[in-house]
DNA sequence: CATACAACCGGACTGTAGTCCTATTAACCG
DNA sequence: CGGTTAATAGGACTACAGTCCGGTTGTATG
């Protein structure tokens, strides 16, 4: 599967594994990510305490932090491998999520399929989002996501600040947003509301109208 | 200045001081607020701890805690005086943010005027929305928005989710993503683009077609 | 006014995130 | 293969949020 079709910048933002590793950091960097799925999965995201997962990786508490800065840096990691396969759907996938189709439609595919991603993972991204201040929009993947739902705007709706269109409508897909609409609506119909706010967006006050 | 016009459940959702208070609980509770109040103007509301505010507002910090639960409470409390200001606007001041004005335009209103309140009190809602998990969907305010919003849209489009598009507009309302936009964006910017999205939203993908 | 009761007060206590410093160890080069 | 250097490992340490419980102070009642 080529990824030649995406954009150059949106490449860049996919992260992966450092470059070059010593061979110790390696190991422990295995060992930190299998202790850390093994406790996420016995007792859940917000219940396992960095020191557990020190301690169950038999890593001291520096070597954790040092690697993976803090929990939602270490949630990252356990994230990544899904997130850069939805990354390369978007990317070289078949459309409407990849390229080939028109960007309004490339725009609800990609909210749907963002969409059962987040509920796929939700706990997981909920950490990774609120661990630290502003984590969600220092990470790639934000970046990601952003830069690709800008590019489709600016396409669909020139006239209007594409970017900014871009931030909001990944705010409602929040993990924390989403956790407290759950609350009174499930997926379904979550989903239904994305797609409408999709196609609101994607339209314009005033489209079809011309 | 009348408040009957307003629906009766948002005022439910107004809060204020508790009914009947001890005259010491009184009395600590002002002065908690002042010594809070204080810290925070000195040296911004992220860099106060709890137990700062407790000696200074010279309490103890179980007192601090059993009042407000925590200090996304405690800046609550600090933010309710202003906030219950923008409510009885909404509830009973001129339009088109008050009664009288259509319900599109009502909307609009109400995302202007939440910006220029949240552009003034950023710091003290970004802590109070992202201190404990889930505190800017559990609180009175959020609810008053969301019904606000809920009602006006159900007026809008009818045959829309009122209720998950008043929580997607109000997503990128949080403080915490405000925060995130304004370092690439400046207020007015931002101020534009929620226009843009209200207008979106309230028009729907069709409207002004029929 | 005295008594009983409930609410409140405050600080000691626990658990956790995150920092810092020193010995160790891997990679590189002669 | 041995020496040099820079990154790494790990645990002791700090600061903070939030809890708990014994003592105290208002408040209602006879």
């Amino acid at each position: 599967m080529s990824t030649s079709e995406g954009p150059r910048e949106l490449l860049a933002l996919m992260g992966g594994p450092p470059a070059r590793e010593r061979a110790d950091a390696a190991r422990n960097r295995r060992k930190v990510l299998e202790a850390a799925a093994a406790l996420f999965r016995e007792h859940g995201v917000e219940a396992v305490s960095m020191d557990a997962v020190a301690a169950r990786a038999e890593v001291g508490k520096g070597t954790l932090f040092r690697r993976f800065g803090d929990k939602s840096g270490l949630v990252a990691a356990l994230l990544d491998e899904q997130e850069r396969d939805l990354q390369e759907r978007i990317l070289s996938g078949p459309p409407p999520l990849g390229p080939g189709a028109g960007a309004a439609e490339r725009v609800r595919a990609f909210v749907a399929a963002y969409a059962d991603y987040l509920f796929g993972h939700l706990d997981l991204l909920r950490v990774s989002e609120t661990a630290s201040a502003g984590a969600r929009y220092r990470i790639g993947a934000y970046r990601f996501w952003h830069l690709h739902l800008s590019i489709l705007l600016a396409e669909a709706r020139p006239e209007a600040d594409a970017g900014y269109l871009a931030h909001a409508l990944l705010a409602p897909l929040a993990a924390e947003h989403v956790t407290a609409v759950l609350r009174e609506r499930d997926p379904a119909q979550i989903k239904a509301g994305l797609a409408g706010l999709a196609a609101a967006v994607t339209a314009g006050p005033v489209s079809g109208c011309s």
